[in-house]
DNA sequence: CTCTGTCGTTGATCTGCATCAAGGGGGATA
DNA sequence: TATCCCCCTTGATGCAGATCAACGACAGAG
């Protein structure tokens, strides 16, 4: 009954129940399973069928997709608070991609059957999901546009400048890796080697400071040139 | 007063309406506007504020981002039945990319505030638009892990599968593309040049024949391999 | 019928980045 | 304290594919 609770007070936190009334919300929760997950613990497998979404209480979840030779490519990175696994709630499709726990994690599992029986009367969830779905969509053309057309400095500029940007980083100029380099190289679809001269040549430009995983940004405006291939790494 | 007779029938005819009600379907085709653009007319551009989504009646839409360079990268082409732009249409972000038309093209607009306000009594176009979003947010990912984890033959090998899969081309194995060679290349992120190299290698290898726009694919396991990363092109 | 613009093809060249290889550092375990 | 393992880094090498350049084939415009 507590964890229901804790549950509840997380659950009104997040974006995806924003604006649902307090009964719904009582009914969502007690809908949900609550998992915990080991560090590198499988959630859901590609091709799985899973009919159900995700929320990550605690811990980080990366979902990634594999080629059979063995390289891996990082679709997102999931913390407290985010969801994952909507495309394949609602649909008779499977799960598009591998989801693992990075670290001991707490995941609340939806069913979309219930929460689909249960929207038919209040829609309001709905909405939120389209929300989602929207912002996850347009981060997935963002990636499309990184991959196809930036170089990796670009990447790395671009990766700093939107990391910064949604989190309110606005105090020090200080941004902390949320994971190791060599997650971080999956994510921007490249090697730990590449991405190791990469962050070299911009500390040896002057254009970030580095120390263990913080990075130190005093020239924002350098990293956005940069980004927007304005300028070239040397 | 035809025109909006001909639009209820094509509205009845595509996934995004389908299962509902016939007075629904009455209010929205009345709530559309439809517009013809030219061949290559912008139809919505990046950046745009745009708070509708748009579905395609006839002819053939693309939808890609470019790099100030110059260089572009084809997100989608969508052709009569299918609809783009959801995801700005119930937010307040902008347009994620541009939208052209590649030939004379006839688009239904539906505002999404109009949409929206109808969904909360009668929540049904919702589920739809949930589960468009979630095929446009998986085909998305499929088109990350081709930039990020193919070569050039392995994207033009499954291009082929997954294009002769979705329609029903069982008859023969034969496979028109849509568009021009210039324009596959961008969608499968990379030149003509490098797109005629490879098809003539496929030519020269036996998997496919060509002639003009039409492909013969004889040996769809041959195919299926190179795109798998079994074989290599010599 | 000629002119012009776009498309597709082929050849030559160049380069960004992956790959292979090797070494140093730190945290955990014993 | 010693061992192991993973992370990060740096150097050397190779290659896939972009770029530059040139040409023939069409199609539409005048």
């Amino acid at each position: 009954m507590v964890v229901v609770t804790d549950r509840l007070t997380f659950m009104r936190s997040i974006t995806l129940f924003k604006g649902l009334p307090e009964d719904q919300l009582e009914f969502f929760a007690r809908a949900s399973r609550q998992k915990t997950f080991e560090a590198g613990a499988l959630i859901v497998g590609q091709e799985d069928l899973s009919r159900s979404f995700y929320v990550v209480m605690e811990g980080r979840v990366k979902l990634y997709r594999s080629s059979f030779e063995g390289r891996e490519q990082t679709l997102n990175l999931f913390g407290p608070g985010e969801l994952f696994g909507m495309c394949s709630a609602f649909t008779d499709d499977i799960f598009p991609a591998h989801a693992v726990a990075l670290e001991r994690s707490t995941i609340l599992v939806f069913s979309g059957d219930v929460i689909a029986e249960h929207a038919r009367r209040e829609p309001a969830i709905l909405f939120n999901l389209v929300f989602v779905l929207s912002h996850r969509l347009k981060e997935a053309m963002g990636m499309i546009e990184s991959l196809a057309l930036k170089d990796i400095p670009q990447r790395v500029a671009s990766f700093l400048l939107l990391s910064t940007s949604s989190a309110g980083e606005t105090g020090g100029d200080i941004y902390e890796l949320p994971v190791t380099r060599r997650e971080l190289s999956k994510v921007l679809g490249t090697t730990p080697e590449t991405l190791s001269r990469v962050l070299k040549r911009m500390v040896d430009e002057g254009l970030i400071g580095l120390e263990g995983r913080s990075i130190r940004m005093p020239n924002r405006q350098a990293i956005l040139d940069l980004a927007d291939g304005l300028t070239d790494l040397v």
